[in-house]
RNA sequence: GGGGGUGUAGCUCAGUUGGUUAGAGCGAUCGCCUGUCACGCGAUAGGUCGAGGGUUCGAGUCCCUUCACUCCCGCCA
């Protein structure tokens, strides 16, 4: 028998009335009589009260004991009577008559409750990360996490892709994020770079011929945090297939996902069949290339109306003419919204560093008119067009930014956001996916106006590969994807191009000739150049999965030992000082030294 | 790098227009209490009001500087 339990504390129940029993956990809660203690004692498995009273002559002892210490029961179970049943646990039903107990671990008081579902602050929590990870509800989404992992490994072998490990000490890529580099001893003056992604190395993995690769994959990037971005580090399922077109990749996401929703949340998939949506028309309508789907708030364009003579709004005219796009975002049935509802949310655009939203709701008395502070200017015939380019109706509302097409972009998209949750529009029982596809494989550069890769260069572009106008580059679509839930990004995945010819020859749009391109790309370059496969794949964040599947809106309630938004461990006082030594060693000198 | 928010007891927070000795709940300690499950009741201890400077007869409160945490922008191919 084992020294320590014969139970845990969650599997109890009138079944194993009169037996004797061990159990060994935490002293959650206590609750004293004086003369007769309840206590509930915890363990990752559940609560289960434990009773003991004056005629016991522990009792002076066990209720001296201090919450959180770790001690060892040994008792009887008794059925509860009727009226002392608790319904709310599992073991409810029974307790425990203590016997004897003993201490195995002492704790000293505690700095912050591990009973209380109250918020403590960040750093607290994290500077005692194990007492905060005790409690119950982060407790559950680390578990959750973990069971999250498993079923994705499982379904992965089953959908036939093998998980390999990659290096963790590798090169620093020349592009990307930020990199973590590692001193090498034995290389004097050399790094190592932590991986962004596996991304050189799962490809290599497909010209080796293993086909269908995954791995729950560490990736480091030393960039600064955001509510759902770790700094350092962070997890995606990477995944790589070969002899695959852009849909293979979506069959096999889609398969995983579906499942994987299904089984860890109640929330229902508002589509089975995600969406297929290009980049441009996400932009257009949504205003960002990553659309919260639940959203039913529509942005159209209405730029052509500022050009008409019987529209009067001078301010957006003027803009519009200096080349300003106008974007509007219609609202049903807005008319009885009062004034400071319209007003609100032009204010709020203004916080957000906007020149504001204007608006105004389509009324009919004989004739059509526009009501709202800018509503005057709009004649009937224009009214009636916008009417037909928006879908609106007379009780409608439509709020308008005026601005150049990235800002106006900005912040219709954010209003969109904004005005869907002041009416409550938004289905929090849905999770509602969808694919972003169509990317262009170049960009303008916004202040040295050069041509850049918008993603990935190693993405495959789309069309016939011998007939591609290169002359027009900023037209060259992408086999370039995202995968959104909710208006969470998730991932990003392409169709790789392997062929070096083709590769060189968007490079040097980029702006690279073949000697950098060599030199930047080698281990890759070469390896394409040996027989590669077509192949293509993508790489979800294991993070945000589990905060879309735990409800959460900081990626640090999902994880376990996060660090804060300076990328410190307050748990084990990382990053630190390290020796003369050390560094001696590493051939490093410091050039502040404190 | 920039902008916003927060910082008062171990924890969560209140503290009015600048006004006497800075409060509450939880926790801790002590006492009472044999059916609780947020047990109850009574008492006690616990404070550099993040730090520094300033204005003032007087600062938790106003001003300046600074630090920490957090949210956002930049950044994250």
């Amino acid at each position: 028998m084992n020294k320590y339990r014969t139970h845990n504390c969650g599997d109890l129940t009138k079944e194993n009335k009169d037996q004797d029993v061990v159990l060994s956990g935490w002293i959650h809660k206590k609750r004293d009589h004086g003369n007769l203690l309840f206590i509930d004692l915890r363990d990752n498995y559940g609560l289960t009260q434990c009773v003991i009273d004056k005629s016991n002559k522990f009792f002076k002892e066990l209720e001296k004991t201090q919450l959180e210490s770790v001690v060892k029961i040994t008792g009887k179970i008794v059925q509860r009577s009727k009226e002392t049943i608790n319904k709310d646990l599992k073991t409810g039903e029974i307790e425990v008559n203590i016997v004897s107990f003993e201490i195995l671990g002492y704790c000293k008081e505690l700095p912050m409750p591990v009973f209380s579902e109250q918020d403590y602050a960040e750093e607290i929590r994290l500077k005692y990360r194990f007492l905060d990870l005790r409690r119950k509800k982060i407790h559950e989404n680390i578990i959750l996490r973990s069971k999250v992992i498993s079923f994705i490994r499982n379904k992965m072998y089953e959908l036939g892709f093998l998980e390999f490990q990659t290096p963790i000490l590798t090169s620093s890529s020349p592009e990307g994020a930020r990199d973590f580099l590692v001193p090498s001893r034995l290389n004097p003056g050399k790094f190592y770079a932590l991986p962004q992604a596996p991304q050189q190395f799962k490809q290599l993995i497909m010209v080796s011929g293993f086909d269908k690769y995954f791995q729950i994959a560490p990736c480091f990037r030393d960039e600064d945090a955001r509510a759902d971005r770790s700094p350092g580090e962070f997890y995606q399922l990477d995944l790589e297939m070969s002899f695959v077109e852009q849909e293979d990749v979506f069959q096999v996401v889609e398969k995983l996902m579906i499942s994987l929703f299904k089984k860890f949340s109640s929330k229902k998939l508002l589509y089975e069949k995600f969406p297929r949506i290009s980049y441009e028309e996400a932009m257009s309508k949504y205003g960002t290339d990553k659309p919260d789907l639940r959203n039913p708030l529509l942005i159209n364009d209405i730029t052509n109306i500022f050009t008409r003579e019987d529209v009067k709004f001078d301010i957006f005219k003027k803009l519009v003419k200096s080349g300003a796009k106008v974007k509007s975002i219609l609202t049903k049935k807005t008319n009885d919204k009062p004034r400071s509802f319209f007003d609100n949310v032009d204010k709020w655009a203004k916080d957000q560093g906007a020149s504001g939203l204007a608006y105004f709701t389509i009324e009919r008395d004989q004739n059509l008119s526009a009501k709202g502070p800018v509503g005057k200017f709009f004649s009937e015939d224009s009214l009636k067009d916008i009417m037909k380019i928006t879908n609106a109706e007379v009780g409608d509302s439509l709020f308008l930014a005026c601005g150049k097409i990235e800002e106006v972009q900005n912040i219709s998209s954010l209003a969109r956001e904004k005005i869907a949750k002041e009416l409550n529009l938004i289905d929090e029982t849905k999770f509602a996916f969808c694919w972003i596809v169509d990317y262009p494989m170049f960009e303008k550069e916004q202040v040295t106006q050069k041509i850049k890769f918008s993603h990935n260069p190693f993405s495959m572009p789309q069309g016939d590969i011998k007939n591609i106008d290169f002359e027009k580059p900023l037209d060259i679509k992408a086999y370039q994807y995202d995968i959104v839930c909710n208006g969470v990004e998730l991932s990003s995945g392409a169709i790789r191009n392997h062929i070096p010819e083709l590769m060189y020859k968007l490079f040097f749009i980029a702006g690279y000739d073949k000697n950098q391109v060599d030199e930047k790309f080698k281990g890759m370059i070469n390896a394409l150049s040996y027989g590669a496969p077509p192949h293509g794949g993508i790489a979800p964040g294991i993070d945000r999965i589990v905060m879309l599947l735990a409800n959460e809106k900081n990626i640090r309630e999902v994880t376990m030992f996060p660090m804060n938004q300076n990328a410190q461990d307050l748990t084990m006082g990382a990053p630190s000082k390290v020796s003369e030594e050390q560094l001696k060693e590493l051939n490093l000198n410091l050039k502040n030294k404190k």
